[in-house]
DNA sequence: TCACAGCGGGGATTTATCGC
DNA sequence: GCGATAAATCCCCGCTGTGA
């Protein structure tokens, strides 16, 4: 049994990771637990107390924050978090690439009839601050943002729903005419407008809107083509960027506009080799 | 002295359960 | 169905120990 306020060991860190991740993937389907139970369990496991685990999972919140994957609601990330968390994370995810990939995947987005409250305010303009090293090996091995890009279920589901609240906010607004003219082109016509909806606002003017969506957090990083980063230069009158966050728990969404690089900030993710 | 990890305690709020 | 109560959840405050 551990000592308090002795350092965690490899062992009492996997324990608690996995645990972590176990009711992690719980809650992004659903699925019911007992947080004071999981606690009580591991206080048998480790002979830590109650609140020692709990300040645990505020840390592994932490780490999971800086990666930009999703945290369970509830454990509020702490500032700070030791060396040992990370190496703990990065063997469970190790032993399990597949999280959250596949039918975990799956949304419980279902059935948006009505203009429901999506958008929120977007996260103030980014300040550059650099990963520190460990964490940066992890996400270049487990990049969230690739992950979610690779998803086309559920970027597809992403557009589903913004085309769907498009409608619905324009006829909230009398606009049942234009409502009826909103082109999910994406679907219809294949990837390449770029731009995946063809929509209005209630003056009538268009808004051409790129869809991102991730599974995780409001500041996951995501990944932007050069013909959506150029179209949006081209047009910047209606180029629209919608970024859907937290899309498998509580999906909401924010709207970016051009320039783009105002809002975000834009770093090349790949390279073309021509002859 | 300071920063930080680790921790205990507890208040406020929400949710579940029970008895009427 | 409703109010009372218990349990669970959320997260803040402030302390100790350690190492630079």
């Amino acid at each position: 049994m551990a000592e308090a306020g002795s350092d965690w060991t490899e062992g009492e860190v996997d324990l608690i990771v996995a645990d972590y991740f176990d009711m992690l993937a719980m809650e992004l389907r659903g699925a019911p637990f007992v947080k004071a139970r999981r606690n009580a369990a591991l206080q048998e496991l480790t002979g830590r107390s109650r609140g020692a685990i709990e300040f645990k999972h505020q840390n592994i919140s932490a780490v999971l924050l800086r990666l930009g994957m999703p945290w369970i609601a509830g454990y509020k990330p702490m500032a700070n978090f030791q060396g040992a968390l990370i190496s703990g994370i990065e063997r469970y995810l190790t032993a399990h690439p597949a999280l959250f990939v596949g039918p975990e995947a799956k949304t419980r987005a279902n059935g948006f009839a009505e203009a429901e409250t999506l958008f929120f305010e977007a996260p103030p303009a980014p300040s550059f601050e650099p990963l520190p090293p460990p964490l940066q090996r992890i996400v270049r091995k487990f990049d969230p943002a690739l992950r979610d890009a690779r998803n086309r279920a559920l970027g597809r589901r992403g557009e589903e729903r913004i085309f769907h609240h498009e409608q619905a906010s324009l006829r909230d607004a009398g606009r049942a005419d234009l409502a009826r003219k909103v082109r999910w082109v994406s679907e219809e016509d294949g990837d390449g407008a770029g731009y995946d909806i063809r929509s209005f606002d209630p003056a009538g003017r268009e808004r051409l809107i790129e869809v991102k969506t991730t599974v995780g957090t409001v500041t996951t990083p995501f990944f932007l083509s050069e013909n959506e980063r150029g179209f949006a230069e081209e047009r910047p009158d209606a180029f629209r960027l919608a970024r859907l966050y937290d899309f498998a728990r509580a999906p909401r969404a924010f709207e970016l506009t051009p320039p783009l690089d105002r809002c975000v900030m834009l770093r090349p993710a790949n390279w073309r080799a021509e002859f």
